[in-house]
Order: C-alpha cells, then sequence, then structure tokens
RNA sequence: GGGCAGGUGGCAGAGCGGUCAAUUGCAUCAGACUGUAAAUCUGACGCCCAAGCGGCUACGGGGGUUCGAAUCCCUCCCUGCCCA
C-alpha cells in the first residue's frame, strides 16, 4: 500500500509539501509523474528518466491491455520488472480512452477546450468510435481493430495483472463539450463504476478513485463528496478543465476542498509549465502529463523563456544551449544548433535528447516549487 | 559525326489538345498538441490583389497549327545513354 507523509502545510495556499511512500520508494510530493503509456516514457531508458529527476511513472491499462497483453506482462514477473523500472509505478485505468477514442476523437478536442464552442453534447449522445454502456465500454482494438469490452472489473482485473502500485478506478473522463445534463449522467455512472472497483478488487494495490463532474460546481463537489465516502487511499482528479486556466484552478479547489487531507491527490492529465505552480498551489500532490515528452517528439523544447520549436531554421545558427540555466546532461553538452540540427534530420537521438531535457526542466520547475512551498512562498 | 531518350514550378517527378497556375513527394513557411490515436496532425506555398469560379506571367528559346497548346508541327539550344 502507500502512504502520504505530509512534511509541511502552506499558509498561503492549499499547497503541502509531502513524501509519498510507495512499495517500490519515496516520492517528493508535489510531483510530476511522466507517462510511460506503453510501458516505456516515449525514447529513454528508464535509467535516464531516474537521472531526469523522477521516481513515479504511469503506465496505461487500455494500450498495454492490446499490446502487449496483462498475460505476457504478468509472466515477465510484472510492470516493474517488464520494463525494469525499480520506482514507483501507476497504471491509468483505460478510463480516458473512453473519452478520448470518443468524444475526444470525434470532436478533435482535449481535456481543455482551446476555444469556445457552441456545441454542447447532450445526455443521449453517443460517441462514434466507441459504444459506452451501462458497465462497460466496447472499443475497437488499436491493434487489430477486433472489438473488445472494458468496464471497471475489467480494467481492475488488467490493472491487479499489471502490478503497478497505484491503479485507478475505470471513469469516464467527460469531454468539455458535455452539457449539464449529459455529465449529470455521466457521473452516476462513474460513481457506480467505483464501487464495482473497489468491490472487485482482489490486490493490495493503491487503488485511487477518480472525480468527475466537468465544469460545473455542484456536480464536482457532489462527485467528490461522493469518491471521498468510498474507501480509496488515493483521489484521482479527472475530467475536463474548463476554457481557460483560471476556471482549470478554481475546479481543481472545489474537489480538494471535499477531499480528506491526509489522503493524496492526483491531477491526471494536467501539468503544462504554466499549470504546475497554480495546481500545486491549488493542493494537488501529484499529476502526470505528456506535454514534456510529447512535445519533445514534436520538436519542442521547454525553456524558462517559454518554448523552442527546434524544426525551424533559425535555430541552427544558434551555438548556445536550450537554456543556460539548465542543469541537464542536454544543456551542458549541446548546442541549440546540433539539436535543430538532428530533429530537423529526423534523427532519432534528436527526439530522445528533447524528451530528457523536457523531463528534467519539468522537474526543476516542480522542484522549485517543493522549495518554495518549505520556504513559505507558496 | 550517327541513333535513341529527354528538357515541367526550389528539387524530384506526373500530366501528353480544353475542366492546368498544373497530381504527388521532398524542401520551405505558419499553426496545433494537457490521465499519448501522436518521432503526429493541419494549413500555405508563381506574381499581383478591391481576395474573386479575379488579373498577369508561366511547362528550355523562337516560330507555327488550332476557337483553344505543357500537350501537335518546324527550328534552334541544352542534357543523358548507345554506336562511330
Amino acid at each position: 500500500m502507500i502512504e502520504l507523509k505530509i512534511l509541511k502545510k502552506s499558509k498561503r495556499s492549499a499547497a503541502r509539501l509531502g513524501i509519498l511512500k510507495t512499495p517500490h520508494g519515496e516520492v517528493e510530493t508535489p510531483a510530476l509523474v511522466p507517462v510511460a503509456t506503453r510501458a516505456v516514457v516515449k525514447t529513454l531508458t528508464t535509467d535516464e528518466v531516474r537521472r531526469a529527476g523522477y521516481s513515479l511513472l504511469i503506465a496505461n491499462t487500455f494500450h498495454l491491455h492490446f499490446r502487449p497483453g496483462e498475460a505476457v506482462v504478468k509472466k515477465a514477473g510484472g510492470l516493474h520488472k517488464f520494463m525494469n523500472w525499480k520506482g514507483g509505478l501507476m497504471t491509468d485505468s483505460a478510463g480516458f480512452q473512453v473519452f478520448s477514442l470518443g468524444f475526444g476523437r470525434d470532436f478533435g478536442t482535449g481535456k481543455i477546450a482551446l476555444e469556445k464552442s457552441d456545441r454542447k453534447i447532450t445526455v443521449n449522445e453517443k460517441p462514434r468510435g466507441i459504444k459506452i454502456m451501462e458497465d462497460g465500454v466496447v472499443f475497437r482494438s488499436p491493434v487489430d481493430g477486433r472489438e473488445v469490452f472494458l468496464g471497471p472489473k475489467e480494467s481492475i482485473k488488467i490493472q491487479e495483472a499489471l502490478g503497478a502500485d497505484i491503479i485507478f478506478a475505470f471513469d469516464e473522463c467527460t469531454s468539455p463539450l458535455a452539457d449539464y445534463e449529459y455529465t449529470k449522467t455521466s457521473l452516476l455512472k462513474t460513481h457506480r463504476w467505483a464501487e464495482i472497483c473497489l468491490k472487485s478488487q482482489k490486490s493490495r494495490q493503491a487503488l485511487y478513485g477518480i472525480v468527475q463532474g466537468g465544469k460545473f460546481k455542484d456536480l464536482r463537489k457532489e462527485s467528490a463528496r461522493r469518491i471521498a465516502g468510498l474507501d480509496f487511499p488515493g483521489f484521482g482528479i479527472g475530467g475536463e478543465f474548463g476554457d481557460d486556466k483560471k476556471k482549470m484552478v478554481e475546479m481543481v479547489r472545489w474537489v480538494v476542498e471535499e477531499l480528506p487531507e491526509k489522503k493524496p491527490r492526483h491531477l491526471l492529465g494536467i501539468g503544462s509549465p504554466k499549470d504546475i505552480r497554480p495546481i500545486i498551489e491549488a493542493g494537488v500532490d501529484a499529476f502526470d502529463c505528456t506535454i514534456p515528452t510529447h512535445y519533445a517528439r514534436h520538436g519542442t523544447a521547454f525553456v524558462s523563456s517559454g518554448k523552442l520549436d527546434l524544426g525551424k531554421t533559425r535555430f541552427l545558427k544558434e551555438q548556445k544551449a536550450l537554456d543556460k540555466n539548465c542543469r541537464c546532461e542536454v544543456c551542458q553538452t549541446y548546442s541549440r544548433s546540433y539539436l535543430s540540427h538532428l530533429i530537423r534530420a529526423q534523427e532519432i537521438t534528436g527526439l530522445r535528447l528533447l524528451t530528457f531535457h523536457n523531463l528534467f526542466f519539468f522537474n526543476q520547475l516542480v522542484e522549485s516549487a517543493r522549495k518554495d512551498i518549505k520556504k513559505g512562498k507558496i
């Protein structure tokens, strides 16, 4: 099991400094959790991920179920051994794919609505790519196209076979376009699924319940109270987060206020550099995000001044490091010019170096936030 | 010197009488990306512009046939391969 030891609570905000103890080591919180969807932080070895400053990763149940299949992972001795990761591990429940491959794909939206849209998803509306049913969801395998049913029971069973330290309840992550009725109805399902997850769990893994409720305050509050009322050792805060940053933080606050203080809170899928401080101030202990790794593979390096698109020809002329204040191996070793060349030439090492830098850079941001909690600045 | 094959937008390479300012790929430029569908995707890409089924200049140069030519004919220039 896990335990969150709270070292310090901020007087200025809901932020707290802590240590999350897992069966595979301790994690300083607040913590960013790199995403290892298919049992790998894309392009890096686990040793490199560790060197970038991380001790907790999140893998994905949906993707690992289809390839290689949880039986393969189990036979290999579990996810830790399979991927050679000695730190803490989480697995996402596949709930996000209900959204991502459903309405998310239909409307091209993510968890945050980047443009205000009048399009609303109403209560009886159905996504095209998947079928959402009372006790689960029918998907098509991204590997071979065959139809597969996944629900709370199936998700827990798979996650038990995978063997991460922390697992998540199977939920429906609603779209920013979902209206009140849709969200409310979906919430009933997510709550019912949460209970099924708890009941069907046989392992001693830490099962986090997930709070949903979209952008609606009463639904978020209700969801937080319902989920907090169940016997979960930790909580995920999921779903969509409105259409601007202020709203997002406000929504996290609504939820955090309803959650028990002693248990860890994990914000699912949020973590752009600009989000990091605000969500920590809102009381989040951990959060995972694909941004550092994903953007790296699209040629973007994050630096103190913002982000650099190394694919642009102008960087070929710059001999300096990505970020002069970054202490990472990449910034100590390579120039923007060289990295730009690698990215432009589509050399895979370029993707590796940017991934490493971005992860290291993000960790520096989180680390400085932790220091500021300690100093009483946050 | 003879024979054959070619010369198309920054490059490669389609088109072979009208719907061609010209398929496609690359390059270039711009944009997107938050529990990974993602080493991905979108858009622009001759010039002008009051932006439109708009004007202008364009498929090696010149000339011709035709209502109409990148596409057919003549000629010149150039390139590759083969034979002397």
